[in-house]
RNA sequence: GGCGACGUGGCGGAGUGGUUACGCAGCGGAUUGCAAAUCCGUGGACACCGGUUCGAGUCCGGUCGUCGCCUCCA
């Protein structure tokens, strides 16, 4: 049965079909982080979007029949100078850059890439498609040790970002680099100094460009041509741009990505998120203000990928009561059966809003087994349930003791006294919920232990 | 300047021609000593102006507004 799975193709500019070009490998690149810097949100926002990607297709084709490659950019100025700040070597930054992207992705539920190759592990492949692309004469080196790719060989340059040539010519900012036979060129490598981390090369000692480590992990692990390469809009041009012109140029002119999906923006409370703006959110920031995971992702998700998402706080609070209400009524299970409608709206293009929309329906209806399965799909089971929170046992037993008392003045009816204790527990951030002859307790997001201690 | 995206009710957010998205908030009710939680019910929208059509939030043209990329960036 032919699956019916539709995706916007950034470089047709349209929703297509989507046929992997083999049902028993689908293989997918996307582009992962920098790693000189805590993960932000924004970060966040591809990996939770390609990770339902990656859900779906597994559901799709089979578990063992999707490959999915994210890498990591271990060689970037960036992190030479987050280095060179800190005064400790590169490793040590990229090494522990990466640790917390790998705990703060787990802890927001995504599921780990088949492969998560560094670029630092794969130089010489990168030398290997620099040199093929100077034999081919779609690259020439340069006295000053600079390896650069000439834009105009490439005809179909500009395809995906819908640029031409010679646009991109007239907006060109002038710059000092006078190696370059046209301004367009982009570097496949560069010249390092003593200081700098570089890797000796037929152009002597230096160090790749940017983009030239996504198309030589890309051949390696998944060939010269796969199904689907995604990341940022951002990363359209030139990055992306650049890809296809170096992956097609050194692998006989075959297509290089048959799909191209790029996730839209993220903005904080109707600001773009930068460093200047003081609005600068990483995912760290929100475990430390104690927001689940699955709310992050249940936020995240909630608009469809390729629009612009603006981040509130307001909203994160939204899709926290709303996991709560509903794992109030569900179970975990192993393997999920997506409900119809939620497949549905997946299929058409990563509809995940719908998708969500479908859910409320599920809940409203009493179909508390569909939403489990929809919900263990999205990772949107709390495994770190709200209300859940560690307090010591001597504290949890002094609100037991508090609420009896209350429960006490109640039956005398000295309203007033039972009104207290409640009002008392909740500005320590405890909940109290009378339900019939029970009365149940849990904890807030407010919750103050200082507070606590002295009732 | 070039390329592109977007403008839906208080807020969020789907919907590419033909009853209704929906969630949160609001309002009314049930429940409660009063609340919280929960449940039931409910009003409210398609930036503006033209056009196509039996019929448009949905197609076409224009106006206004917001934003992104073109330089490192998810």
């Amino acid at each position: 049965m032919e699956i019916p799975l539709f995706l916007y193709n950034s470089f047709s500019r349209t929703k297509e079909a989507f046929r992997p070009l083999d049902m028993n490998n689908v293989r997918m690149y996307v582009c992962g982080p920098t790693v000189y810097d805590r993960a932000h949100i924004g970060n966040a926002r591809p990996v939770l979007v390609f990770d339902i990607l990656f859900r779906l297709l597994r559901y799709l084709y089979g578990k063992d029949k999707v490959t999915y490659v994210r890498n990591i950019t271990d060689i970037d100025d960036k992190i030479n100078a987050k280095a060179l700040e800190r005064g400790v070597n590169i490793e040590r930054v990229t090494e522990e850059t990466i640790e917390w992207f790998h705990k703060d992705m787990d802890f927001l539920g995504a599921l780990q890439p088949n492969y998560e190759p560094r670029a630092t592990a794969y130089v010489s492949q990168m030398i290997d498609m620099v040199s093929k692309l100077i034999s081919l004469s779609f690259a020439y080196p340069s006295e000053d040790g600079h390896v650069f790719f000439e834009v105009e060989k490439f005809a179909d340059y500009g395809q995906l970002s819908n640029k031409k040539v010679g646009e991109l010519k007239e907006g060109v900012r002038i710059e000092n680099e006078t190696s370059k036979r046209n301004p367009l060129d982009f570097v496949l490598w560069k010249p390092s100094s003593n200081e700098e981390p570089g890797w000796d090369s037929p152009w002597g000692r230096g160090r790749p460009g940017w983009h030239i480590e996504c198309s030589a992990m890309a051949k390696d692990i998944l060939g010269d041509q796969f199904d689907i390469h995604g990341g940022g809009i951002d990363l359209i041009f030139p990055h992306h741009e650049n890809e296809i012109a170096q992956s097609t140029c050194s692998n006989d002119m075959k297509k290089f990505a048959n799909f191209w999906l790029h996730n839209g923006f993220l903005k904080i409370e109707g600001e773009k998120m930068s460093k200047s703006l003081n609005n600068f959110l990483t995912v760290f920031d929100l475990i430390k203000r104690d927001f689940s995971g699955s709310a992050i992702r249940y936020n995240m998700l909630a608009t469809h990928y390729r629009q612009p998402l603006d981040w509130k706080f307001e909203r994160l609070a939204e899709a926290e009561k709303t996991l709560v209400k509903w794992n109030n009524k569900i179970r975990s299970k192993n393997e999920a059966d997506l409900p119809k409608k939620v497949l549905n709206a997946l299929l058409d293009d990563l509809n995940t809003p719908l998708s969500i929309h479908e859910m409320h329906q599920l809940f409203n209806k009493g179909k508390f087994d569909d939403l489990t399965d929809a919900c263990e799909f999205f990772g949107f089971v709390a495994k770190d349930k709200k209300g859940s929170l560690e307090i010591p046992s001597e504290l949890s037993e002094n609100v037991d003791k508090l609420i009896k008392e209350r429960n006490i003045a109640r039956l005398s009816k000295n309203f007033s006294l039972a009104d207290k204790i409640r009002e008392d527990l909740l500005d320590a951030g405890i909940i109290i919920k009378d339900s019939g002859q029970e009365t149940t307790w849990e904890t807030s997001q407010n919750l103050e232990i200082k507070k606590l201690k002295k009732l």
